[in-house]
DNA sequence: TAGATTGTTAATCGATTAACAATC
DNA sequence: TAGATTGTTAATCGATTAACAATC
């Protein structure tokens, strides 16, 4: 266990990951420098929260000039657990599955998608680019050869327990579930639900108002 | 603006959501009671934030009995403007946009998809289930005769800050962007960003712990 | 009635912000 | 040097929890 990671609460990871994304882009951009105070107003914080932030990584800025662009993405990604492949499968090849098969902004991040996967006889063998679908039976046998540790299931809510039940099985440790299904998952899998819903209601929320 | 909305802090509200989707599935089986104790496991609160955020509501409990479960999901519904069609339009009919236009979630939960837009001509009249693809220079003339006032952007990066100045500027008052770019929106707009890959940011961080 | 559960107050906890000496 | 920005401490703020009287 990663003694940095410890001290680090949920709330300010979360804010690590979208420092992460910031400094990529500003990388990408051609900047070198950021200060505090720049990188608040990209993500609407205060300056204060993030060099508190900052100041759990094992990293310094430099007063008058700030934080190394390049040196920070490098020390995010090595906190995020980025700066390594994550294997990663999809069981369901709908839309959603299909959608996250072909992002390229999961592949560049290190969520290299090594099989998709489907139960309908009608998909099985069909390609994807250069993908092919694969039968769901095959899943723990490709897992283990591809040591998959991500798991994503786009199937319909009715057989999203029994996709979770597989993975786990199967090995996986990290279960992201774009169903609508509420799912148990074994201790030692981590579940993250698709907020996508959650992000409609907010919206009716406000503009509701 | 909603006095009893105004008290309700962003914490507060998203946990509000979560309630009423899990008094939603309780109620559907058939629940006609339920505790802040069986709300809090459901949900791992503390049925002592439960109370405190339930007391926000224009609603009382029963000792001894809990929360009639189908007068909070209405008190719920209403609070979070759920209580009414909230028209929306889809632009991108990639496979996020369809896969969005096609989960019946969405539609279930009153976001009512008006319509589905896309520059390419190739696609362009092409029939999705009921729907068909329009052309996006339509997209002005629909979102008003439909009063549409959610937005969801599921296009290419590149194309994603024009998408969003053409839905602020037919009028849709809350965008769902689902590409990755960062944009702007102007006052008066909402904006409410996908975070599937801050998802897996999340599973990454954990998972190489 | 006895017991369980609410609503609410007060205490605790943790996250955010302000402030400022250190430093480049 | 003067000025800007960090790192860090202490103060503030808000969210969560504990506790318990009221009540069904």
């Amino acid at each position: 266990m990663n003694e940095v990671k410890q001290k680090i609460s949920a709330c300010i990871m979360q804010r690590l990951a979208r420092y992460y994304l910031c400094v990529q882009r500003l990388d990408s951009q051609g900047a070198v420098w950021v200060s505090s105070q720049e990188l608040a107003a990209e993500l609407e914080l205060t300056s204060s929260t993030v060099r508190q932030d900052i100041s759990h990584l094992d990293f310094s800025g430099i007063s008058k000039r700030g934080y190394e662009v390049e040196k920070l993405k490098t020390i995010l990604c090595g906190v995020l657990g980025l700066d390594r492949i994550n294997p990663t499968v999809i069981v369901g090849a709908g839309n959603f599955g299909r959608a996250l098969l072909l992002h390229r902004n999961f592949r560049e991040n290190g969520f290299e998608i090594k099989a998709i996967f489907d139960k309908d006889p009608k998909l099985i063998g069909k390609n994807i680019e250069s993908y092919y679908i694969q039968d769901i039976k095959n899943l723990t046998e490709v897992v283990r050869e591809h040591k998959a540790k991500i798991g994503v299931i786009a199937v319909p809510s009715a057989a999203a327990q029994e996709t979770a039940d597989n993975l786990a099985r199967a090995g996986i440790t990290g279960i992201l579930n774009l169903s609508t299904a509420d799912i148990q998952v074994p201790r030692g899998c981590m579940l993250v639900h698709s907020r996508i819903l959650l992000d409609l209601i907010r919206l009716a929320f406000y503009i509701n108002m």
